[in-house]
DNA sequence: TTACCAAAAGACAACGTTGTCAATCGCGGA
DNA sequence: TCCGCGATTGACAACGTTGTCTTTTGGTAA
């Protein structure tokens, strides 16, 4: 700004005025200040401008979330992006992978560059720097988790409720020995899909045994491997939940490359991408992430802009889409 | 930081030295210090610090792409952000939907928030304000384009050649009647992908009719009706080939819809999620994001640092991965 | 011509940090 | 007891902006 000008011939203060157009310079010095600024390129520095007036925001929100190439969570982030552009905002994104540690290290990033508000997929049960966030009242909404003990917005699917009603789909189908395959349980919504599983299961007389219920964190072809593995072994489940969506792709390919398509009923959690073109199509309990990535902005902003008051809880039901995997009858013997 | 050094009866200098681990602080004050750091939730303002020593990075990097939901770009981000966070570098990004409008925007809302570099999807020929931060030598490495008139660093697959293997792919199975399905024309890569698949044609000595070729920008269920409604009028080509990820989703919907999956031959361009689970396997020309979003920030951490002296232009070439339906011979009449 | 007034331009401080240099402290040796 | 020295600590300026207040300019009415 001092460079510029210099070259204009005037005092700094009177660029400041041009450039944010306050107005109160004459058309003169407003044409020298403007050539000399594209003469020289120059382009004001938002974070000493922000500095300068506390008051001024950041405006720019940080997206806490487990992997971006997983496209549920990016199409959360497209909703995010939708909205915070509306109101000039721009997003700050990274994934943690599930790594408590690495959640940390991203809130604490995001922290530190001030960022004006943070949407959270927590990973694992340790808050870490965000116990001090929430304190403080940073304007923060959580997706997929529930807090415990902390009063803050949240954002979810009814992984409980989706789960059970998926598992009670297969089992109004007759089936008796279900396997469920899920995502770690250090997450909190695996945990809840565990839990709607088990409650299903046990609503129904049915014990769930414990090699009938398959966790871990893989990509789809180790799914699939592992499934293939897993149905290797007699006696084979008559059906499967699979309850994330990189599992259900895995669990597809797996029963495809077995020819066990047509035997063995699944059911996802989650939506893929060609479920309705795969023969059967994949049954699956959908989640608009889209919106979910919309609406947790909007929570965020009206708490940025202090319009909610108590903490808002927001769950989505979820229901079953039905495309022909979930409607196979178990083996009649 | 005044108040922290209020609170523990030092100067406000003091405290920096403890936060930044400057050293020469006395044992008893640096713990009075911390204490106090802690009892008032205090995190050091990144943008102050960065301010004042103009030497130090703001360590964030803009990425502006096309599309986050798109798992291509989702994916590219997600290789992006894990070399990225070995350098301790935030990523900010935004998508332009093919806006050259919507492109200028996040250019310069990433320039005035300083960031160190930017690698860019382009849209559109317009570089707008892309010119002027080339002009001054800011570090920037595009993805997909082939800027003209500008040295700049460039990483992208080698669409053309792709697209003209694809299109030989058909052509040597015997098809002479092939549609194009792309990606609107003002995206360079769709030029380019169109321009392969004229040259194999014409190679081939086939004249490419205008109503052979089709380009929109569209979701995969809008791509699914516009190619359902195509193909009911007579005569049917062939053997098509879909330039872009969703139009090959939409197109597998549409050919399963019509029943004519194993009557005409299709290939892709970028692979699709269940690719090899839907019967025929999807035949296309893979792109490997994730390495592409890998090797561009390279690039731009060997620009920023300094190692590259011209500008670095890598093409990575593409090869066809038959999976079914690409090899389906045309009806014999 | 002069006084007056609004508009235009500038001087200065401040935002939250850190680098530089000066001031203070405590302790050992003369 | 006093000096000198290294180790601590503090005062001040600066990073690039904008808010506030003051000064200057130019024009108008008496």
């Amino acid at each position: 700004m001092r460079d510029v000008a210099a070259r204009a011939g005037v005092s700094f203060k009177t660029v400041s005025r041009v450039v944010t157009g306050a107005g109160g310079v004459s058309v003169g010095l407003t044409a020298r200040v403007e050539a000399a600024v594209s003469e020289l390129g120059y382009r004001p520095d938002d974070r000493a401008r922000r500095l300068r007036n506390t008051e001024l925001r950041t405006n720019v929100i940080g997206f806490v979330l487990v992997d971006v190439a997983n496209p549920f969570f990016s199409s959360i982030l497209r909703g995010i992006e939708e909205v915070a552009r509306k109101r000039d905002y721009l997003v700050l994104s990274g994934s943690t992978d599930g790594d408590p540690a690495r959640q940390a290290q991203l809130v604490s990033a995001f922290v530190a560059r001030r960022v004006d508000g943070m949407i959270v997929v927590p990973s694992g049960d340790d808050l870490g720097p965000l116990r001090h966030e929430i304190d403080r009242g940073t304007p923060l909404v959580f997706v997929d988790l529930e807090p415990e003990g902390v009063s803050v917005d949240l954002l979810r699917t009814d992984h409980h409720g989706g789960a059970r009603l998926a598992t009670e789909h297969l089992l109004a189908r007759g089936h008796r020995d279900v396997a469920y395959f899920g995502s770690p349980l250090d997450i909190f919504s695996a945990r809840l899909r565990l839990a709607g599983f088990r409650e299903a299961m046990h609503k129904a007389g049915l014990d769930v045994l414990p090699e009938r219920v398959v966790t871990g964190m893989h990509s789809p072809d180790d799914w699939q491997t592992l499934i293939m593995d897993f149905l290797a072994t007699t006696p084979r489940p008559t059906a499967i939940f699979t309850a994330q969506n990189f599992i259900t792709v895995g669990a597809v390919q797996a029963l495809h490359a077995l020819g066990l398509r047509d035997r063995i009923a699944q059911i996802g959690f989650d939506d893929v991408e060609l479920g309705s073109v795969v023969s059967p199509g994949v049954s699956v309990v959908p989640q608009d992430a889209l919106e979910l990535g919309r609406r947790a902005t909007e929570m965020l902003f009206d708490r940025l802009e202090g319009r909610s008051i108590g903490p808002i809880r927001e769950i989505l039901a979820a229901t079953v889409r039905e495309r022909g995997s979930g409607e196979i009858a178990p083996p009649t013997r």
